[in-house]
DNA sequence: CAATAGTTGACTATTCTACTAGGTTAAGTA
DNA sequence: TACTTAACCTAGTAGAATAGTCAACTATTG
């Protein structure tokens, strides 16, 4: 499991789409603009999403993307590992034989940690992280300053 | 906290250092045979650590480096957060104010899991991972084929 | 049909990773 | 004192990952 910024777009442009979709699709331009993640790597994020199955594209007029499973279902672990390639996981496969003895041993070390974490994340979901959001907005009203941005895309 | 290959990389020297530097300093040599990892890329490594003050280095024949505290004191993510350079933890730092309140919602958020993950690495130390080394190798005697590497260094 | 919006792919700049190469300094040993 | 050892330091570099741009599609709604 490898934890970088990359993984917390993903996470935080979920988050904001689990939040606002409840009722009709969400446009990834509308993630843009709330998140400041630009419009195209937001595309690119939300392909693996979409391929992983925890997001769903709706197109046309009115589409944009939806959740694929209940909330209840996510799991941020699933979001970040849905983002990061693989990771080849160290230069002895899994629990393949190493050279040294002692490598394997700081190696399996270090992988007992990386499941611990693995695990944690797998354990909270996105429903879990949007009650936290609730708790946190009783006092200060959620601010709805939807900015129309225009794609930076040239005519033809 | 980033969770990276260089991370795995600084634990696993240490873990290799915490071992066998019990009666006198080891030198990134034999790490590097051991582990299997770049003389020079521990030699960055190192100097990290030596900076965060984790490790101690001695100087001359019969040198190398040992650990400057007590293997119960140093935890993981000390290791971690020694190699990684700070990151800048998004575009707003720390608990700023962000134009669109939404945005620091999910951002928190995301801080709340990191900081989780992050006192996870601090509560556990090197003397603790040794120890389950040592429950492991029970069973199977540990290997002590430490192969002598020369340095890749050309002759001026 | 036209507008909307997702889908796809190619391409770019920057940063990080892992490593190479070499030089300098401090401390033991012959 | 000369030699060896090993830390310490600086610079560079190929390749991967990150973050993003640009442009051409395709499917759906009105």
């Amino acid at each position: 499991m490898r934890l970088t910024t990359k993984g917390r777009y993903a996470v935080t442009a979920m988050l904001d789409l689990a939040f606002y979709s409840q009722d009709k699709p969400v446009t990834l331009t509308e993630i843009a603009a709330r998140q400041t993640i630009s419009l195209s790597y937001l595309e690119q994020l939300f392909a693996r999403l979409r391929k992983a199955g925890i997001v769903q594209g709706v197109r046309g007029p009115g589409g944009g993307y939806q959740l694929n499973q209940d909330a209840k279902k996510i799991s941020i672990g699933a979001i970040v590992e849905a983002v990061n390639e693989p990771l080849d996981s160290t230069k002895c496969g899994g629990e393949a034989n190493c050279q040294h003895e002692s490598m394997c041993l700081t190696h399996d070390l270090w992988m007992g940690l990386s499941e611990h974490i693995e695990s944690y994340l797998t354990n909270i979901t996105l429903a879990d992280l949007l009650a936290k959001g609730d708790e946190r907005r009783n006092a200060e009203q959620m601010g709805e300053s939807v900015v129309k941005i225009r794609r930076t895309r040239k005519k033809s």
